[in-house]
DNA sequence: CATGAATGAGGGTTCATTCAT
DNA sequence: GATGAATGAACCCTCATTCAT
């Protein structure tokens, strides 16, 4: 028998599992078809569940993208955590800086196909409020502050458009990178890698 | 009365308008929608024709895109036209000649902002293959020739990635060129040179 | 050969007239199975057309049920019309009166039996704001014209109250009537005339 | 611990008392929602129990609404018990007879406004076996024993017509007493009384 | 060729009801 | 008995596409 403290919390473990399952089975399935042609149904099958359980978790569809970008966020956030601490990366050489911030996010990409689908919307009403909106501003949020000890000469303005620019060419990049055959996508990394340093080299105090 | 032979010619011509307005009118309802979200019927009403005549002259909706990218591709290379002449390539200086190559296409896309919505389609079945292929191929022949005459020391293969690479860096950041407010355009567009100038000045002989 | 003008007038024609069958439809549905039960398939399929066909015509369940009540509406006023010409209005016996008001709306909602289903929405949201709301009011005017002339005495409020009682009492006797059958409806009307005179006649001045 | 005995007739009063809380959340539920509207999850959740819950006690929706109209039925009953006893029936004045009867009704109406919105289902499959018609029928009944009394020179079936007509006129203009504003149900009523009155009193011995 | 009404499969979502715990 | 997650048929509505005129 259960104890009256228990069984709230196994239920509630068991919504979360299920939530999780279902954002499973969206990433999955966001990432084959995009948003668009993605079906609440389809999301439901995949998951092994009825399209009315669905509902039980998420509000609708726009919903099941919603947290599947919020978990996406923090799981990416968690993926690179300490890459970011401030400690050394004064001292530190570029290209271990860049390393640091870049392989971390490579590795999370690979392992979430259905990332992209969701970081870039395309058929979103306002030009840029996407469900990735708080994933790109978590990435922008830290690469500006690795700008701010890497490269003080630059103004707020300055560092925020820069940042914003390291993050474009990171987003444009990762698709291909994440499509790649697994023996080129060391390469593909590389390249990814020489831009960023092209870019960010002139720049770096 | 139309003689025999100038019917037909004349009949093809006007079928080629329609054709042509008909794109005029899904350039700028994908530009604003999107791919899904457009509706064949807002482009028939946008050309000012009826759903019927729309399916006189496309398949389908597919059709529409492909064509429309396809005029994109002429247009497009037609822009830039002499820009990728061999004939100065080789002396010329390379902030010169990313000015050359880079001007023309932005000021493409500023022109014609139904471009990226089909440039860059995230719902379509298989990987790559969307209507943006050919267009993409175009540029690609291109940078990679001009790769061939400024940085003869790529082996093939290297060429035809950091082309790749180049290609998709201009991709990555025209949208945001393109939203970007009339006075920050060329800031944005500078930094988007600074970023092709970090990766091709180390390969450039 | 169609007219210039004869097209559009004919094209316009044929809306016309399907919109009249899918009302016609509309309402042996509602009629036969209420609002709430009704389904839009169901009554495209009355109609003889196709679910999508329905929606050309109009915007939603709510707008047909809307647009059914507004043709009572004016039907209504049409099948009573003169009845109420205040012209002889004063002279007139009580009796005779009545029957001039009450046989037109009788005969109206016998032959219109998908009438009552829309003039009384129990399950809508506000309060009275049901589709009928034009016709009671329409109902509502005359009745209280015809009480300004016959029993001068009342203050407007209670001429305003006295009308809706009238009003109301039709109604909730009209579904027996319309549901009688055919050779107890006679007897059935006799009795709404004794309620309506009983209470009519101490206020006819 | 419980006795043998006692246990299952403890049990059984549980039950009984759920079943009465349910049908206050389900009177509460349908007075404001309608019947249509109202789902079966949001009378469990006024009753503070589970959906599953709900289904031990009643085997259906319809099954809830049946057994709220029983209780109406029999709560109404109660409302006005003694008014009709036939002892003083024969003498009383019309307008004091009307007063005993109508009060109790109107005042037990009021009470408990979910009832009209059992008693006047339009939505119902068949003609008029509505789960009001229980309720109906109890009226009816009583008020034929008082046309039996005050109005003997009444045939059976003029009788029963009669009886239904003033059940009718009751019905019809309950819910507008109901909805009034407190300041004003009193002159509702009143109106409601002349009617009744009006048409009674040619019928009245 | 043009038209635009017609089609109908399918999408997102709801809700009465069931069932494993 | 109680729970509440699970079910799945069905609803309202959309839209790519067709076809009679």
């Amino acid at each position: 028998m259960e104890s009256e403290e228990a069984r709230p919390r196994r239920r509630q473990a068991r919504g979360e599992r299920r939530m999780s399952e279902i954002l499973d089975a969206a990433a999955a399935v966001f990432a084959e078809q995009g948003y668009e042609k993605t079906t609440t149904n389809a999301v439901a099958a995949a998951a092994g569940i009825s399209p009315g359980s669905l509902y039980q978790f998420f509000r609708s569809k726009e919903a099941v993208a919603q947290a599947l970008a919020d978990r996406f966020t923090v799981q990416m956030r968690a993926a690179h955590g300490e890459a970011f601490a401030p400690a050394d990366l004064a001292a530190m050489d570029l290209d271990d800086l860049i390393d640091r911030v870049v392989d971390p996010l490579v590795a999370f990409n690979v392992a979430n196909p259905g990332f992209k689908a969701l970081f870039a919307r395309p058929d979103m009403p306002p030009g840029l409020a996407t469900a990735a909106g708080p994933i790109q501003s978590a990435l922008l949020g830290r690469v500006e502050a690795i700008l701010a000890v890497r490269a003080p000469g630059l103004s707020a303005p300055e560092r925020t458009r820069s940042a914003r620019v390291l993050v474009q060419i990171f987003q444009a990049m990762t698709p291909v990178v994440v499509a790649a055959p697994e023996d080129e996508r060391e390469a593909e990394v590389r390249e990814l890698k020489k831009v960023l340093r092209g870019y960010l080299a002139p720049l770096d105090g």
